[in-house]
DNA sequence: AGGATAGCCTGCGGGC
DNA sequence: TGCCCGCAGGCTATCC
């Protein structure tokens, strides 16, 4: 399930694969995965799925990301937005082949297929469909309608930050972090991996939360994001980076998964809710 | 209007 | 063996 780390991962790794390259063919598998847009800004209007639109004959000049989106750029100026869902892969065509001879599954569900001028394809593929692919005739047309709703990206996020978008809030803590337009990036996985790094418990109401574990709680986000993205990113099932590897940063959740298990701090069985329609896992002695 | 909830979609693992 | 059910979850639409 593809967060910041993961989708950070992916971003540098398909670098490589996309940077300076021209897209000499798009293949669309299945249109209704992508949407496409005409006109500039708040000027967009939906219009037709068609390779052209998915930057066909474009030189690929930067590849951006924000929060969990990533960005295509183009010399030409059209821009797409790739976004992961939970199931999402972007990847080098002959990874998801390799991939492929070992298990059967892998062939299936790919999208759209890139193929670059030296021979070499990236495709997007997506089980489950929670992903898809935007495009747009320019960079501010995309950080207009892609962008501009999020929060600050989770990697540079401020106590301040956090605490001007959300202290206000009746909310629990934690559905405030999985709300993209308050911080960009955090998923359920981190969220409580967060919490746990700050000792503040995922039912806290955001009211009752003081300056001070609100600087905690951006620190902690900052620092388990870049810690997953320096092993990786975390492989729970499906997650492998654009050249088809694993993360490792699964190895090292202290709450993500280990309902019931030992706390690793004080050795307290990790206590289990959902909240905010999502399994919660953290420690109720360490965390207040 | 803030906030909670349903639903989208596939694959996998547990239970019978 | 095989089927059914529950679960995983990012995000949008919808309702209260």
């Amino acid at each position: 399930m593809p967060e910041l780390p993961e989708v950070e991962c992916v971003r540098r790794s398909v670098e490589p694969l996309l940077l300076n390259k021209r897209v000499a063919r798009v293949e669309v598998r299945r249109s209704d995965v992508c949407e496409c847009f005409a006109g500039s800004d708040e000027k967009i209007k939906s219009v037709k799925v068609t390779p052209a639109r998915l930057l066909e004959r474009c030189d690929i000049t930067q590849l951006i990301r924000h929060g969990k989106q990533i960005g295509i750029l183009t010399k030409q100026g059209p821009a797409l937005c790739v976004h992961l869902g939970m199931s999402g892969q972007f990847a080098d065509a002959k990874a998801i082949e390799r991939r492929a001879k070992t298990d059967a599954v892998q062939g299936k569900h790919i999208h759209v297929v890139w193929r670059l001028s030296d021979a070499s394809a990236v495709c997007f593929r997506d089980p489950r469909r929670f992903g898809g692919i935007w495009a747009y005739e320019s960079e501010s047309a995309l950080r207009e309608h892609r962008f501009a709703s999020l929060g600050p990206d989770g990697l540079i996020v401020t106590g301040a930050q956090l605490q001007a978008a959300a202290s206000k809030s009746h909310r629990a803590i934690k559905a405030v972090l999985l709300d993209q337009t308050v911080v960009a990036g955090v998923g359920n996985i981190y969220a409580d991996e967060a919490l746990f790094a700050a000792k503040v418990s995922p039912t806290r109401a955001c009211t009752n939360i003081t300056a001070a574990e609100w600087d905690t709680i951006a620190r902690a986000i900052r620092h388990v994001l870049n810690e997953s993205i320096a092993t990786g990113g975390s492989t729970l099932r499906d997650y492998v980076n654009a050249n088809g590897e694993r993360g490792k940063n699964q190895e090292t959740h202290a709450v993500y998964g280990r309902r019931g298990k030992p706390c690793v701090v004080c050795g307290s069985p990790l206590q289990h809710e959902t909240l905010a329609q999502r399994t919660t896992v953290w420690c109720s002695k360490c965390q207040q």
